[in-house]
DNA sequence: CGTACTTTTGAATCGCATCAAATCTGGTGG
DNA sequence: CCACCAGATTTGATGCGATTCAAAAGTACG
């Protein structure tokens, strides 16, 4: 019953198929608030629109593991056919998300199949970014995946670090020491610029990365 | 016009669509041959049914990256999409192997969508697979990364190592000199066994690991 | 039998984790 | 407005584990 609304983001409108639309709903997130939790059933897929999500688990040692930042998208696509999300969202700043059922969601991809082929084409790149972030944390150095990391996932305007240092060097799998350390270093050799919550490699300085 | 395959594995049978039965061909790829290459043109899907592949990439360095290990099951899903590989397929061991031609496969999955479907669960246990890949490279030391593994990608026979510990030590991004070291470390301290080719976590000793 | 590769052990070095402590920051309440 | 607190940032010192280089012994294969 709720009217179709008429800020759904245009991406959104075209991945999903118009039956969806009017199920979709804004939600806001609180900084520190869970998304979804580890054990709970998924009901909803989450689509971030602005703000930060991690998705974390705790490890053997209760040291915590980042298994994904992500600043726009879907988050937890993998737990669309599961049973038990693995892991928790948080929302590390004031975030805001579309969340849309999941079965109904399940139901359109069963049935539709240009719906399905585009959803195919979203895991897609999902995977090819976690292949990069394997491939990142594969290196030995800090200084080696932070530039992997500035070289592979940030934009034009460079890399949004809105949540912290301390975050990134979590996602990085690294010490915040070492990170903060790295970082001046990288600083004072002029290889990046750190402004106002967004990092930036200088100059076309950057070591040639395989795509 | 090929006369339909008598020995097709069920598991591809059910996957895939009847349509698609008679394009797939079995393939053998000798030990140290490319399935594929990076930078060619994607023209088939390969399947692997005995032996073992990697996925593998050359480094800034000329270091080699593992970002992928499979010794059964769907191998470069996501170059589906691509227009080029991005790393190499390469037989680490003699192989076998079915393949599908891409262009029909594309064809059946934007028109068919129970097979989209399958395949779209197909794709969700490569990011359950990609994630565990991912924690397992955020741990620190070599014996957390060789434990992590052996919880999570042993099957009830232990892990299959055929293509040698030097491998073994590519995929878990360590030096093979402190992957034979903490080997040996285990195997005095009873905690795993080796045997031809088969590494076995030895008693309920698993460190609780989640999933 | 020789070649190539793996496996194994040793020793030196390096980078990072860890612990500790000081400074800086934003936000809260008196 | 200021005092205060929690958290982020920064710097320092120490120890450990892994990398690296080196070399020897074992193994498969032609």
């Amino acid at each position: 019953m709720n009217a179709p609304l008429p800020d759904l983001p245009s991406d959104l409108a075209v991945l999903l198929p118009s039956g969806l639309h009017v199920l979709c709903e804004p939600v806001r997130h609180a900084r520190g608030s869970c998304l979804f939790s580890a054990g709970a059933r998924p009901t909803h897929m989450f689509h971030v629109r602005s703000g930060e999500v991690t998705l974390q688990r705790v490890g053997v040692d209760g040291d915590l593991i980042i298994l994904q930042r992500s600043r726009g998208g879907f988050i937890g696509e993998a737990s669309l056919l599961a049973e038990r999300y693995h892991c928790d969202a948080v929302a590390l700043v004031d975030t805001a998300s579309i969340r849309i059922p999941i079965r109904p969601l399940l139901d359109a991809l069963r049935t539709d199949a240009a719906f399905a082929f585009r959803w195919i084409e979203t895991l897609n790149r999902e995977l090819r970014r976690l292949r990069l972030q394997s491939e990142r944390l594969s290196l030995k150095t800090v200084e080696a995946r932070l530039l992997h990391l500035l070289e592979t996932d940030a934009g034009p305007d460079g890399l949004p670090i809105a949540s912290g240092v301390k975050t990134l060097a979590r996602e990085l799998g690294v010490s915040h020491e070492a990170l903060y350390r790295c970082l001046s270093r990288l600083e004072d050799r002029g290889t990046v610029r750190r402004a106002d919550g967004v990092l930036r490699l200088v100059g076309g300085a950057q070591a040639a990365c395989p795509r």
